[in-house]
DNA sequence: CTTTGGGCCTGGACGC
DNA sequence: TGCGTCCAGGCCCAAA
């Protein structure tokens, strides 16, 4: 479940491997992802140098010469390698394959196909349908994610802050973990109304999003069934997780014993997983 | 405008 | 062993 740490993460791997190179070859095995793969997707950066690699909240983006950018998301289960296959052939669900000058490859695997690519003029990337609503950008600047930026994205909105953290219009590239996880950090409750996040929660709040996320970035992500590096390696940040998938056990900060207290508990909000702590989290 | 819920997709976990 | 069911959650979109 990439969301901006294994993104991040990508983003750092692959740029000294591919930047400089001119993309030789692209090879489309399945054109039906989130989103069909538009028709002149694997001819329009063939042979254009790829100058910088950066991303958008969930978004990898490739900038070429020439004006032109290619976008990647990876949905729940995609993900990008420069290594060979681990055996012979062509994995099950690589859907893509690029070819970079110097022999350097890049795969892109997703079985469930919820990630998706596309194309678009560098210049006018802001205009893009999937990018020009995103919010916050949470480790850039202007607007710097503090408490009064955070407090201006919710806008009074009244659903849960939980809901809130995951619309990516407001704050781009949190998902259901770093969501979980920053609430916990910053004690804030995840049923809270967002619109009574204004003063000191929502600085409490934005402290804890950029710094469970640079954590998440400096450990190399958190690694799960659905996500290994491009490298294979593991991200470890799985490790650190305070409350996401720890339901029943004890919270880190508290110091009552799970068996009297239930400890970790986990609720479904908006069709999601939610972990906290009862205690610590108001 | 905001909010809510369903749909897409697959592999793995689980119960019988 | 094998079958059916549920679950994970990224995003979009329709409906209220």
């Amino acid at each position: 479940m990439p969301e901006l740490p294994e993104v991040e993460t990508l983003r750092r791997e692959l740029e000294p491997h591919l930047c400089g190179r001119r993309l030789e070859a692209v090879s489309v095995r399945r054109r039906d992802l989130r989103f069909p793969l538009p028709r002149d997707f694997a001819a329009c950066a063939q042979g254009l140098r790829l100058e910088t690699l950066a991303r958008r909240g969930k978004y990898l983006l490739f900038h070429f010469e020439g004006d032109l950018s290619l976008l990647c998301h990876l949905g729940m289960s995609g993900q990008i390698f420069t290594t060979a296959p681990p055996q012979a052939g062509t994995p099950r669900h690589e859907h893509l394959a690029f070819r970079f000058s110097g022999g350097r490859r890049l795969r892109f695997i997703d079985p469930r196909r919820f990630g998706f690519w596309d194309r678009a003029k560098t210049s006018a990337l802001g205009e893009h349908p999937r990018l020009c609503h995103l919010g916050i950008e949470p480790l850039g600047d202007a607007p710097k994610l503090d408490g009064a930026a955070l407090a201006l994205a919710l806008g009074g909105r009244r659903c849960e802050i939980k809901r809130a953290l995951l619309d990516q219009h407001i704050l781009a590239g949190v998902g259901n973990i770093y969501a979980s996880e920053a609430l916990f950090r910053a004690g804030i409750s995840p049923f809270r109304a967002a619109n009574t996040i204004r003063a000191r929660r929502a600085e409490r709040l934005a402290d804890a999003l950029r710094a469970v996320l640079e954590e998440a970035i400096e450990a190399g992500g958190s690694s799960s069934r659905d996500y290994r590096r491009s490298n294979e390696a593991l991200g470890y940040f799985q490790h650190s997780w305070g409350v996401y998938g720890r339901a029943g056990a004890a919270c880190p900060t508290c110091t009552c014993k799970p068996e009297t207290t239930g400890g970790v508990r986990a609720a479904v909000q908006g069709g999601r997983s939610t972990f906290y702590c009862p205690r610590k989290q108001r």
